[in-house]
Parts: C-alpha cells; structure tokens; sequence
DNA sequence: GCTGCTGGCGAACAGACGTTCCAACTCCAT
DNA sequence: ATGGAGTTGGAACGTCTGTTCGCCAGCAGC
C-alpha cells in the first residue's frame, strides 16, 4: 500500500475519530466540515482513493455507507456483555441468576470475546471466584468462571455444583454413575469425589475462565 | 422495562440482526421492508416506542441515525487482537515474536475484552499451552496465555522463563534473591524452586489466561 | 508554448431518508 | 352500541446526502 497523501490520512483519521464518539458513520457534508474541506466533492475524491487502496468500503448511494475494513474495530464483533451476579467460594452459598438482576444497571459485567462464545450463548452469567478451595479445577482466587444455567449435564462437562450435605460449593468434571454421581477435578493429579445424586445440585455449566494477573 | 409488542420486537431484532452484517445501522425502509411492514410511519411509531423504552437512541434528521443502547455492543468497543504465535510445552521451546509475523494473515488470533486488557498493551502475543506440565501454575491443556515481552520483570509477576539446564519451559511467580531466582508454582499448595539467575531467560509476563470449556 | 496529470472548488441534480398528517382499523371497557 | 386508546396504512413534504459536471491552479515533461 502505497503511502497516503495528506488530505486522505487527515480524511481516514476523522473518521476513525468519529467513530468513536458515534455508532453511525460521517457523512460527506461532515468529513467536508471536520477536515475543513470547502467542497464536497474534493471529499468524495479522496474518499474515492481511500477505497481504491483498500482503506475503506463504500455501500453506494446509501447514506453514511462508509465501512473502515482491517478487522481491528470492524464490522460487527459479537461481544457479548455477561454480568458477574456474584462470588463463588467454597463455603458460602451460589448466587443463583434472577431476571431481576440482568437489566439492573449497577452489575459489574465482563464481555467475551468472539473465541469464548458458545455456541449456545443465552442466559450467560459469571461468579467472581473467592478464595484458594477450587485450585484442584485449576482456578485461582479471583478468577471469573463463565457459566450456562443447565439443570442436566452432560458427562464431562465441568460444572458448578453445591453439595447439599457438606453445604460447599465446588467446580467439577461431572460423570453420572447410576444413583451416584464422580465429581472429577479437572487437575489430573487429584482424585475424584463420589456422591449420591441427590446431595448434588448443579446449578450451571462452565463454559470459559478468564484470568487477568497484573 | 414493560414487556415489548411484537412489533417493537420483531425490529429490535432486525436491527441487531442487520448490525451483524453492516457497520452502519438500517434506515427506517429497510427495517419496513426487512419487517414487512408496509408503511414507514408504522416503523417510526415503534422505533419511537423503543427509544422511550430505553432500547435505542436516534440522532433527528441523521439518515440511519439509530444507535442500540445499553453497553453490550456500542460504540467503539476497544477490542484488542492478540495473535497466538505458537504453543507452550514444558519441553520445548518458546516460540518468540518476531515483527513478520504480526502482519502475516494466517496467524490465528485471540481478542482481549476491556476488562483483560492491560493498561500496556503494545506488543501483547498469545501462546496456547500444551500438556500438564503447568497444571502448578493452575494452567491446563488447551488455555492460552496472553503475553507482554519483558527482560526485566518485577518481584511477584508470573512469567514465562525458559530454563536454560533443564530445557524446560515453565510458567511461574519471578522473585529475585540476590543471584538467585525463586520460582513459585501459583498454586500455594506447590514448592517453589531456586535457581541462579544465569540459567533462567524470561520470555514475557503473563498478563491473562484464557480457558475455554465446552 | 501545449499537454497531461493531480488536487481543489462550487453548484446543481437526483435519490435516499426522516418526519408529519390524516384516515381507517382493532380491541377493550363502558 | 359507543368512545377512546393503541396501532396500521398511505401519501406527501422537506431535508439530508451521495454523486456528477464543469472549471481552475499548480506542476512536470516535451
């Protein structure tokens, strides 16, 4: 790509500017005043190069049809906002999703990247882990685990459970054995717990873990 | 929120649908015709429905002026693309960056959502882990970890080091002891090792970990 | 000089688009 | 019925906006 003339780079940068402060893209007439540009035309013109060299598309005659192309901010990323309904540790009780709680303004949210949604990606919600009881599922205190409410696991699937009796909450692999139930941690060195199924309740089934050190 | 009409549904959808195909929004015929909706004053009554209700906001008089409310999609999400340069396996070597390959267009790529993003995020690269060899440091097969190239870490960071004797490559707490180097397993059930600071080369910091289930 | 090329300017055209007005229709309580 | 509120349909108006056309200034090469 050869390199821009000044009036494009002045061009492509107000639109990348504009961008930011608005989800529609500039019109001419609003390049025309942002760069300081006495005629549309000379507008259209640069405009005109900037697609040609690939900077940019045009969807033609529609308005504001402007799209930057280099996938950097573009089009369309599928960023999906989960909100953290709460903590996760091993003694205390899960918090379970209420409708009540998704439209609530004030919950913490972490997004999802593309690469972590599932395909099945309704419902989402994320527990902010508290403490050092889930290191044998390789999570760390202050992890965020991204959970699917499942009433019905399949096998394998690691899952967020309560055991009624110890009244601990614990992240395991989860294997059906006729009445019982093989919690797996996902740690290999670790051995399994075995329990009757009705001292288990799965409450969701996780689906990414983000860790951010720093 | 009152529950929507399906009308005022049926084009809160079509709008975030036609968002998934164009980086600008739909003019008030489209969302008539992708609706079937045979006159645009039926369009404009609902879409004026829904700005009350808080689903969109509209610039007056701006062609395609629509912008979806509520911080999920909107506007300029700034949403970093990390390429992952290659794997991490206990023994064998650390893939580095090299500035060929951040341009080339094969690499596979992850995206880091705000919340992930450190505050210096130049030069981030990504490695997926391979084998159990980091289950110490919490990390299973299969995560990703996401980099920032240091020479110089501080006492605390986990980073990657790749031990020179041994060929080992490991992921770590870095804490100087006078010339010697303590490594400690995240994991605090886990004994550190020691060793001297001219065996270890630290590759990065690790600055988050990405898993992935399902 | 003439010629071709690049970049800028201004005006005007035509179509895209938001907005408004009014009549008609549905549904429900009175 | 009867009336009103909520919703739809059709059409027209006026503005917003992409596009085009003719013209001009500088500049290099012949």
């Amino acid at each position: 790509m050869p390199p821009l003339r000044p009036r494009q780079q002045q061009i492509l940068d107000f639109i990348r500017a504009y961008r930011a402060d608005h989800s529609y893209m500039p019109s001419v007439r609003e390049i025309q005043a942002g760069c300081a540009i006495s005629s549309t035309s000379v507008v259209d013109y640069n405009v005109r190069i900037l697609e040609r060299e690939g900077y940019l598309r045009r969807s033609p005659d529609i308005s504001r049809g402007i799209e930057l192309v280099g996938g950097e901010t573009e089009p369309a990323v599928e960023l999906i906002s989960v909100p953290i309904i709460g903590a996760i540790a091993a003694g205390s009780p899960m918090p379970v999703p209420e409708a009540a709680q998704w439209a609530a303004e004030d919950v913490e949210t972490v997004s999802l990247p593309p690469e972590l949604t599932p395909r099945q990606a309704e419902n989402l919600y994320a527990l902010r882990v508290k403490g050092y009881s889930m290191i044998d599922a390789l999570i760390d205190d202050g992890d965020i685990v991204v959970l699917r409410p499942t009433a019905d696991p399949r096998d394998g699937d690691m899952v967020a459970a309560w055991l009624k009796l110890e009244e601990e909450a614990t992240l395991k692999r989860f294997y059906r054995e006729g009445d019982r139930i093989r919690l797996q941690p996902a740690n290999v060195q670790m051995e399994p717990i075995v329990v009757p199924a009705e001292n288990v309740e799965v409450h969701g089934k996780v689906v990414a873990v983000i860790r951010r050190l720093e």
